[in-house]
DNA sequence: TGACGCAACATTGAATACAATATACAAAAA
DNA sequence: TTTTTGTATATTGTATTCAATGTTGCGTCA
C-alpha cells in the first residue's frame, strides 16, 4: 500500500516562502519578519521558524543573528559558481542518463525538445521557459542517482528567479534550441562524454545571459 | 576589524549531533526523543527542534511525523549513489583545481601525499583516514568554487561514519596509495580531464570497499 | 485463548510567554 | 550644531505550556 504523506505545518511554510522567492514576490533583500509573516500566513512562529531554518540551510535565505532573516542576494560571483556547479551536475546526470535511459525515457526528451522548437517559433517565453527546464529536470532525472536529482533540484531552486528573468533576453534563444538539438542527438546516441561536455558549455552560456542581465 | 560571530544554540547544537552521528555515537536507527536530548544538552525543545530541522535538510536524520526523528540508515543502493555523486564532485573540482590551484596550493598537496604514505608505512589508520580527507578535501577547495565546496562538505559529511568504518580494511591500502601518487602527479602537471577521471576512479574504489564491508 | 476496545501514557506539533539583543529617537552636553 | 547617551520600542532567541496524535497495555467478551 502507498503510505499516506503527511505534510507538517512547518513544511507547508517553506514551501509556500520557496514560491515567493521564485516568483520575486519577496525579491532579493526582503527581510522576512517573523511576526509579519505568521500573520501573513496564519501560523504561528515556531512552524514558521522552522521553515525558515530550512530555507537557511538551502541557502535560498540568510541570517544574521538578533537581526533577522533576509532574502539572499546573490552577487554575480556566486552566480557563477552556482551556474558552473549546476553544470557539472547536469555533465554528470547527462553522462549517466547515456548509461541507465531506457527508450522510452528518450523518446520523452524527443518530444520535449520538439516542444521546444514549437514554443520557439511561436515567440512564447514562458513556455519556452518551462520546457527547457522540464527537459533538463529530465535528464537529471534519468541518471537514476536520486542524491543527484536532489542536488540538482536544491541548487536550480535556488537559480529560479535569476534564469527567469535572464529568459527575456531572446538573442540566445536561437543558438540554445541547436544546442538542445545536439542534446538529443548525444542522447539518443548515448554518448556520454560528448553529452556530458556540451551540458556544461550549455550552462556556461546561461552564465553570459545571466551577466548581460547585470551588466545592462 | 573582524566582526564576532556568534553561534546561536540551534547551530550549536545541530553540530554536535552531527559529531555524534559521525562519531558513530549515535548509529543508525537511533531514535532522537526530544525530551532526551534536551535532557542531555541541556537546552530546551526548541533549538533542539531547529536543529534537527537543519539535520533534516542535510539528510543525516530523517522525520516521520509525530513518530519523531530517526538517524538515518542508509541501504546499500543509497550509499552507492551518493559516492558516485561525490566522485563526480571531487572530479570535476580536480578538474577545476588544474585551472586554478597555485603552485603553492600543488605543494601542500605534495605534503600531504607524502605524509599518507608514511602512515601506510607505519600502519596507523586513524591519522591515514585524516590526511586522505584532508587530500580530497583540499583539491575540492583549490577548484576556487565556494557552492561546490559546501555541497561536496555536506554530502562527505554524510559519509563519514561509512567510509571511516570501510577504513578498517587495510586490503585496498597500497592500490589506494598508487592513486594518490597518480592524482598528484596530474594535478602538477595541470591534466584536467585525467584528474577528474581518476578522481571518480578512486571513489569507486571506496564504494568497492564499502561493500565488501556490508556483504561481510 | 484470542481479538477487540478503551484508557492511560508518551511523544510530537503548535502556540504563547518571557528573556536577550538590536535599533531608533530624543534629550542633554560639548 | 554636532555628538553622545539613555530610554523606549521592535525583533529575535529561548523556554514553557497546551493540543493533537500515536503507542502500549490491560480488561472484557466472544
Amino acid at each position: 500500500m502507498e503510505p499516506i504523506h503527511r505534510q507538517p505545518l512547518a513544511l507547508q511554510v517553506a514551501s509556500r516562502i520557496r514560491d515567493l522567492i521564485a516568483t520575486d514576490q519577496f525579491p532579493p533583500g526582503t527581510p522576512l519578519k517573523e511576526v509579519n509573516l505568521c500573520k501573513q500566513l496564519s501560523v504561528s512562529r515556531t512552524p514558521l521558524r522552522e521553515a525558515l531554518k530550512q530555507l537557511i540551510a538551502e541557502g535560498l535565505v540568510e541570517q544574521i543573528p538578533y537581526r533577522g532573516v533576509v532574502v539572499c542576494n546573490p552577487d554575480q560571483a556566486s552566480i557563477e559558481q552556482m551556474l558552473e556547479l549546476l553544470g557539472a551536475l547536469e555533465g554528470f546526470a547527462g553522462e549517466m542518463a547515456c548509461l541507465r535511459a531506457t527508450p522510452e525515457e528518450i523518446d520523452a526528451i524527443r518530444v520535449l525538445t520538439q516542444q521546444i522548437h514549437e514554443t520557439y517559433e511561436n515567440d512564447e517565453r514562458l513556455s519556452y521557459y518551462k520546457i527547457n527546464q522540464s527537459i533538463h529536470r529530465s535528464i537529471v532525472e534519468f541518471s537514476k542517482n536520486g542524491e543527484l536529482i536532489r542536488s540538482h533540484e536544491r541548487l536550480n531552486s535556488r537559480l529560479y528567479r535569476i534564469r527567469f528573468l535572464s529568459n527575456r533576453r531572446t538573442d540566445r534563444w536561437h543558438t540554445a534550441i541547436e544546442e538542445h538539438d545536439a542534446i538529443l542527438r548525444n542522447l539518443e546516441q548515448r554518448e556520454g562524454l560528448k553529452l556530458n561536455k556540451l551540458l556544461r558549455e550549455h550552462l556556461g552560456h546561461t552564465w553570459t545571459k545571466v551577466k548581460d542581465l547585470y551588466d545592462s
